[in-house]
DNA sequence: TAAGATAAGAGGGACAT
DNA sequence: ATGTCAGTCTTATCTTA
């Protein structure tokens, strides 16, 4: 358990806050509050105030912030390679050899249990994959959240790393809002379609979060700057959008599908000529599905078209 | 060459057994 | 737990303009 002072928002408290270390909870010790991510405290600011150099210095605490996407959360120590003690000079050799000996005890600590191999593993990947899917590091850090705790559930085992992590890093794009696909993310760390919809499933159904639908409008978004549509025609789209989902249409459907099909149309109307093909592969979805989805936008909203 | 149409097949959700 | 069914999406192929 790690603690420190936070402002809890249920109890307006500064209160001691404390951190699950397994599975990054954290707890305000006025009020019993547990919440899983920190949106509900925030960082108290009175003691950081500095109103000259000196102070700051003083005040301001060293070190690396605490992460969850290392496997010690990013607050351990090692000892170093240089053969010198704290005044510079160099070492005698019997306490080189024992500080060779602290050395290996020390690496075997850190990265010792099963959990903590796995968990090291697991976000070396997520590491690499961070910049493969460019995501922002609140996404990064969810990610990690949610390994941890599907990890912890046993859910890994009988299941690869890779598509555990890979699920957690859709469910934690999910979340922020930020839209990234199923087969985008399964392309880019190598594992199936198939494989990785089901641990997402899984994850879904043993950690009971509700995953928020993914907005339309960031797909739209999305699509319009991969496709470099002109402001006017993307601002058309939004608007079209939102009376698509108002009608309840988009209920059920690929969220990608329609936002190509209402992209499509509005690129139509404003007279910019694009082709199906490449909305369809902008989309990630077929061209037959955006012509379905096309077809539905004409029959369900004429007044629109 | 782009757009539209059709058919077969895969995978998953809802529901009943 | 297992099977069935309706609905969705994909792939492949052919036709139309």
């Amino acid at each position: 358990m790690l603690a420190s002072k936070l402002v809890c928002k249920t109890c307006s408290q500064a209160s001691d806050v404390v951190t699950d270390a397994e599975s990054g909870e954290i707890i305000c010790t006025n009020c019993g509050m547990v919440n899983s991510n920190d949106k509900a405290f925030q960082v108290s600011t009175a003691e950081w105030r500095a109103f000259d150099h000196n102070q700051m210095m003083d005040r301001s605490r060293v070190g690396m912030p605490m992460t969850l996407t290392r496997h010690d959360k990013g607050l351990s120590t090692v000892i170093g390679i240089p053969n010198k003690d704290a005044s510079g000079k160099e070492l005698d050799d019997s306490m080189r050899s024992m500080m060779q000996r602290l050395r290996t005890w020390d690496h075997r600590i850190q990265v010792s249990s099963p959990t903590d191999r796995n968990l090291a593993r697991a976000f070396q990947r997520l590491e690499m994959l961070r910049g493969k899917l460019g995501l922002p590091d609140n996404v990064i850090e969810k990610a990690a959240y949610v390994y941890r705790k599907a990890q912890r559930l046993g859910m890994v085992k009988g299941r690869t790393i890779a598509a555990t992590l890979s699920a957690s890093i859709y469910v934690a794009s999910r979340e922020a809002g930020v839209p990234r696909t199923l087969a985008e993310i399964a392309s880019l760390s190598n594992i199936s379609h198939k494989e990785l919809s089901r641990v997402y499933r899984l994850i879904v159904l043993n950690l009971d979060l509700k995953v928020p639908m993914i907005d339309p409008v960031k797909c739209i978004a999305k699509i319009a700057n991969k496709m470099e549509v002109s402001e006017k025609t993307k601002r058309h789209a939004i608007s079209y959008m939102h009376n698509v989902v108002a009608t309840g249409i988009a209920a059920g459907k690929d969220p990608m599908g329609i936002a190509g099909a209402v992209l499509y149309l509005s690129c139509i109307q404003n007279d910019e000529h694009r082709t199906q093909i490449d909305f369809a592969a902008a989309s990630g979805v077929t061209e037959v599905t955006l012509r379905n989805r096309c077809k539905e936008l004409h029959t369900k909203l004429p007044q629109l078209n």
